[in-house]
DNA sequence: GGTAACTGGGTTTTT
DNA sequence: CCCAGTTACC
C-alpha cells in the first residue's frame, strides 16, 4: 500500500501546495519535468487523507499510459473497488458511461465503437453518393481520411465546415458543398448502423451532462476531478469539465500551455488560458524547478518556449550544468544519418545504453534515411508513432470478422470480410450485404440463400470463411471465439498475402490477447481505443537484454524523457513542417512541439541541420538549393548551443563504367556466336 | 459486367 | 504506402 505520508514528504513546496490545496478550483501550470505526475498523485492521496472516498475521485487523461500509470501509484493493485480512483482516458471513462446506459442514449446494446480508419471507410462508402470520387475540374477531391478528419475537426471545435476548409484545409474549398452532404450522409449511417466514433463518445458524454435530468446524477459520482495534460482538451472536453464541475469547486487541472501539440485534432490552450475567465476564484500553482534537464539543455528551452501574458513560466535546472546542445550542421541528409549513428555508437561505448537515447522526428518518414543507416551498421532500434498495428492489413481483417460476430448488423464490417476472398470485389460485396439486409437483424440466417446466389468461384472462398464465423458466434467463450475467427481466416489470408504465416503468428497474439476480456464486445473497444503500437505490445515487455535507440515522433514522445535526445531535420519545411504553416496558429503550434522535443533530453541534446535537401517541395524548382535552417533557432537560440560542423560526405568513388562494359561484354558471350 | 493487376503521383502529427 | 485510373482477363 502507498505510504501516504511518503507521498507528500518527497514534494518540493510548489508541488505540496498544489497537492494540498483547498477550496476552490486549482490550476497547477506544470513545466515539463517538473514532477507533473507525482504532485497529482499525491494530490489525489491526500484528497483520500482528507476522508474523499478514491471512487469518488476522477482522474481524466489524453493516455491511457499516462492514466495507467497514475492509478498504479496512487493505490494498490488488489484494492477494492470502493478503494479504486476512477480514472481513464477521456474517452474511455464516456465509453464506460454510455454502455452502461447504451438505451438511454437511445444506442442499440451491441454498439460499436469505430475508430478513425473506420470512419475514413464509412466516408468512403458515402463519397460517390455526393459527388466526391475521381478527379473534378482538374482537382483531386479529398481522400477519405481526409474527409474524416475535416468532419472531426468541425465536431470537436463546434466550428462551421466553410471556416475548417478555409483555415485548414484551403485545398479542399471547391468541395465544401459535397463535403456538407458527406457529413450529413455520415450521421445518418453510424445512427442507422449501431456505431459510435471518437467524437460520438465525448458529445454524449456531454449531452449527457447538459442534461436536466441525467446532469446531476452524473455529476454527484464524484467529489474531485483531476485532469491531466488540460491544455490538449478539445471544446467538447473543456465543457465536460465544466459541467462535471459547475462552480470549479473539487477541480484541479493540470497542464502546460507551452505544450499544447494537438491543435489537429481540435485541442486549444486557449481553453488552458481561459480558465481564470470561467472560474473567477481559481488559483494557479506554478512548478517551474525542473528534475529532468540539465542547465545546458534548460537554457535553451527557456529561450524556445513561447510565454503568454498571465502565464509566463521559466524552468530552472535542479540537476548540475551538463553540456551545451550541440547543434550539427550537416552537409546533407545522408550526412546527417551518418552524424547520428556516429554519436550514438559514441555514446553507447562511453556506457550508454542504446534505450537511453532517442531520436525524435516531425513525422514519421523523417527518420527513413536514418533507419537504413542504422541497419546497416547493424544498430538496432524501435519505431513509435507512425503506423499503428492495427493499422495492418490482416489485423484489421481479422477485426472486421470479429465485429461481423459479435455484431452481424456491422455493414463496414461486411464489406471488408468479403472483399479479403478472391473474386469478390466491391459490387458483389454489396450485392451479397443487400441480400443479408433482407434478414436483419440476423444476416447470418440468410447466409446460404446469398452463397447460393453467387458465382461458382466466389462462392467457393467466402462460403467456408462465413460459416465458420457462424459456428463461432455460438461458441461460449471470447478465447475460443477468437481462436475460431483466426481459424476461420487462414485459408483468406494464405490465398491474399505472401507472408501469411507471420501475419497469422500477430493474429494469435491479437486472439490471445482478446481472449482476456470478458466479451469480443469489450476486447474489440479496447483494440479501438487503446490500439497497440506493435506486435511485441501484446506479447508483453521486450527482454530486458534486448538494447535498442528508440524513434519516436515528437507527438508520441510526450511526457517521456531519455538521457540523450537526438533531433534532426531542422530545417524550414521539415521543423517547422511546411503542412501546418497555412496560419500563424500552426506555426505557433511548431514551436511548441519544438520545445516538448528540446525538454525531452536529460544530459545530451543534439540537433541536426542538414544544409542541403535533395527531393524537397521548396526545392523544387532546383533540386540542390541550400536548406534554410529551422526559423526557431534564432541567434538568441544560436547562442545558447555549440556548433560543429559534419565532416563532408566522403569523395565520390570514380565513375565505374569501364567495370560495367566489361561485365556487359562478358555477358553478350550468352547471346552471340 | 465485374475483378485483378499494374502504373504513376502524392504522402504530418493521433485519442 | 494509398488512391485513381487503365488495361487485361473471366
Amino acid at each position: 500500500m502507498t505510504d501516504r505520508a511518503g507521498v507528500l514528504d518527497v514534494l518540493n513546496d510548489d508541488q505540496r501546495r498544489a497537492a494540498t490545496h483547498q477550496g476552490g478550483p486549482l490550476l497547477i501550470l506544470a513545466g515539463a519535468g517538473t514532477g507533473k505526475t507525482g504532485t497529482l498523485v499525491a494530490r489525489a492521496a491526500w484528497l483520500r487523507q482528507q476522508g474523499m472516498q478514491a471512487s469518488r475521485i476522477l482522474l481524466l487523461t489524453f493516455t491511457r499510459r499516462a492514466a495507467d500509470d497514475m492509478l498504479a501509484r496512487a493505490q494498490a493493485p488488489d484494492s477494492s473497488s470502493a478503494e479504486r480512483i476512477f480514472g481513464g482516458t477521456f474517452h474511455a471513462v464516456a465509453h464506460r458511461i454510455i454502455r452502461a446506459h447504451a438505451e438511454a442514449f437511445a444506442l442499440p446494446p451491441e454498439f460499436t465503437v469505430i475508430d478513425p480508419a473506420d470512419a475514413a471507410d464509412v466516408m468512403d462508402t458515402l463519397r460517390e453518393a455526393n459527388g466526391l470520387v475521381g478527379t473534378t475540374a482538374g482537382r483531386r477531391t479529398p481522400r477519405a481520411a481526409t474527409c474524416a478528419e475535416i468532419y472531426s475537426r468541425c465536431v470537436s471545435t463546434s466550428t462551421h465546415l466553410a471556416d475548417v476548409v478555409a483555415t485548414a484545409y484551403p485545398w479542399c474549398a471547391p468541395f465544401t458543398m459535397q463535403l456538407a452532404g458527406l457529413f450529413t450522409g455520415f450521421v445518418t449511417y453510424k445512427r442507422r448502423h449501431g456505431l459510435v466514433d471518437f467524437d460520438d463518445l465525448l458529445l454524449l458524454w456531454r449531452a449527457a451532462l447538459a442534461d436536466a435530468a441525467a446532469g446531476p446524477a452524473l455529476r454527484s459520482l464524484f467529489d474531485a476531478v483531476l485532469v491531466d495534460e488540460y491544455q490538449d482538451v478539445n471544446a467538447i472536453q473543456a465543457e465536460i469539465v465544466r459541467l462535471l464541475r459547475p462552480d470549479g469547486e473539487g477541480l484541479t487541472c493540470v497542464g502546460d500551455d507551452a505544450q499544447a501539440i494537438y491543435a489537429f485534432r481540435g485541442a486549444d490552450p486557449a481553453h488552458l488560458r481561459e480558465l481564470g475567465a470561467s472560474y473567477a476564484n481559481l488559483s494557479v500553482v506554478r512548478l517551474s524547478r525542473n528534475y529532468r534537464s540539465n542547465r545546458g539543455v534548460l537554457g535553451l528551452a527557456n529561450v524556445i518556449r513561447p510565454q503568454f501574458d498571465g502565464l509566463e513560466l521559466a524552468l530552472t535546472a535542479e540537476r548540475g550544468d551538463g553540456h551545451l546542445p550541440q547543434l550539427v550542421r550537416c552537409h546533407d541528409e545522408a550526412t546527417q544519418a551518418r552524424e547520428i549513428c556516429a554519436r550514438i555508437l559514441a555514446d553507447h561505448e562511453s556506457g550508454v545504453r542504446l534505450q537511453d537515447q532517442a531520436v525524435l522526428v516531425r513525422a514519421a518518414n523523417h527518420s527513413d534515411l536514418l533507419e537504413i543507416e542504422l541497419s546497416a551498421r547493424g544498430i538496432p532500434y524501435v519505431k513509435y508513432g507512425g503506423l499503428r498495428f492495427t493499422e495492418a492489413a490482416h489485423v484489421k481483417d481479422f477485426i472486421a470478422a470479429a465485429r461481423v460476430v459479435a455484431n452481424q448488423a456491422d455493414d463496414l464490417a461486411w464489406f471488408r470480410l468479403l472483399r479479403l476472398h478472391e473474386g469478390i470485389g466491391p459490387v458483389l460485396a454489396r450485392r451479397i450485404i443487400e441480400t443479408l439486409r433482407i434478414a436483419d437483424p440476423q444476416p447470418f440466417g440468410r447466409w446460404l440463400d446469398a452463397e447460393g446466389a453467387l458465382p461458382q468461384r466466389p462462392a467457393s472462398t467466402v462460403g467456408p470463411t462465413v460459416r465458420q464465423l457462424i459456428v463461432a458466434a455460438e461458441l461460449g467463450s471470447t478465447g475460443e471465439r477468437a481462436t475460431a475467427i483466426r481459424a476461420a481466416l487462414h485459408d483468406p489470408l494464405t490465398a491474399r498475402y505472401a507472408d501469411a504465416a507471420v501475419r497469422f503468428a500477430d493474429l494469435e497474439r491479437l486472439a490471445d490477447a482478446a481472449a482476456d476480456s470478458p466479451s469480443l464486445h469489450d476486447a474489440l473497444v479496447q483494440l479501438a481505443l487503446d490500439p497497440p503500437v506493435s506486435a511485441s505490445d501484446l506479447a508483453g515487455r521486450p527482454r530486458v537484454d534486448d538494447d535498442f535507440v528508440v524513434i519516436s515522433t515528437m507527438h508520441s514522445a510526450k511526457g517521456l524523457e531519455w538521457p540523450v535526445v537526438h533531433v534532426p531535420q531542422l530545417v524550414d519545411g521539415a521543423v517547422p513542417s511546411d503542412m501546418a504553416l497555412t496560419t500563424p496558429a500552426g506555426l505557433e503550434e511548431e514551436q511548441r512541439l519544438f520545445y516538448v522535443a528540446v525538454t525531452r533530453a536529460r544530459d545530451r541534446l543534439y540537433l541536426y541541420a542538414p544544409l542541403r535537401m535533395h527531393h524537397h517541395r521548396f526545392a523544387a524548382d532546383d533540386r540542390h538549393s541550400y536548406a534554410q535552417l529551422t526559423r526557431f533557432l534564432d541567434d538568441t537560440a544560436l547562442s545558447r548551443c555549440e556548433v560543429t560542423h559534419a565532416a563532408p560526405p566522403r569523395p565520390a568513388l570514380r565513375p565505374i563504367a569501364p567495370l560495367a562494359a566489361d561485365v556487359d561484354r562478358d555477358l553478350a558471350s550468352l547471346w552471340t556466336t
